[in-house]
DNA sequence: TGACTATATTCCCGTACAGGAATATTGATT
DNA sequence: AATCAATATTCCTGTACGGGAATATAGTCA
């Protein structure tokens, strides 16, 4: 019974709201951490729950990891996922993340798709290093991995 | 955000085989038991739940309790019990627990609503002590409760 | 090759269930 | 008052997350 599946990744508010901007188009992790403001490892361990039960899926693009919702959905899926937009479309959240992805867009007025876009902005702005909900931290000193 | 809540409610199959039902009519505990061949604490337990988060109304009427939708729903829960009935209408648990359901009602042919119903029921067939699922257990020595 | 960027993973901790066994509880019946 | 029937609750155990800190990793670029 994957039904069960498909609530199980709608209830979380977190993913439910990438859920809901994957719907729009598909967008790289450092904009769910932009239109979301929600740490990185959190988003980053939300994608990996929705990308194991295949609800989402992936594809490196250079050094972005570009998520979308997968082209042949289930129709429970769909189903949800229609629903789901008609639950939200008047929630503050919801609506602030719509407003924050029409503005992420059009800042790069797109063209031919999110990966020029992703160019272009990375040429620009080098992803914002001081902006609200950014806290991305460097690669830190290796040592031996514990096991 | 109660949509979360409904989803949470939603992320369990025994949870969604009872709230599938209780869309079609208004049902008691031993029916449930019937239906779902599920042992009575789970079935007791996942009612509570339900109960806690507002997704179903109980109201006692002499020995057995009515389990309901409340009267007046969310949006989003009717949105979502809509959307449910959509995506198991093929399902074969969900079409056997219908199929069981109605066999219920046609047993007792069902005049005056459930109360009537369960009444009778009562009379000719006390809970089928031996039935398949049904284990019941008797009320066991009581004891000074720990506490 | 070394630094840097974007993203993933591991470790750790706390909490929320899920399920079953053993009662507890409440109203009805005798 | 004792018993019974229907249902609820408590206790216990195991597991699945959720969240954050600390890395780890892979691609890119100088």
């Amino acid at each position: 019974m994957d039904l069960i599946q498909i609530y199980e990744c709608f209830c979380d508010q977190t993913r439910l709201r990438i859920l809901h901007l994957l719907a729009q188009t598909p967008l790289c992790v450092c904009h769910f951490q932009e239109i979301l403001c929600e740490p990185q490892v959190k988003i980053s361990k939300h994608l990996a729950y929705l990308r194991e039960r295949e609800m989402v899926v992936a594809e490196r693009q250079q050094n972005w990891m570009i998520y979308s919702l997968p082209r042949k959905r289930a129709s429970e899926l769909e189903a949800n996922l229609k629903c789901l937009q008609d639950c939200v479309q008047s929630d503050p959240i919801f609506k602030r993340d719509l407003k924050a992805l029409s503005k992420l867009r059009s800042t790069c007025c797109e063209p031919d798709g999110i990966l020029a876009t992703l160019e272009r902005q990375r040429r620009r702005a080098p992803f914002r290093p001081g902006a609200a909900g950014n806290n991305l931290q460097g690669a830190g000193p290796r040592r031996e991995r514990k096991r």
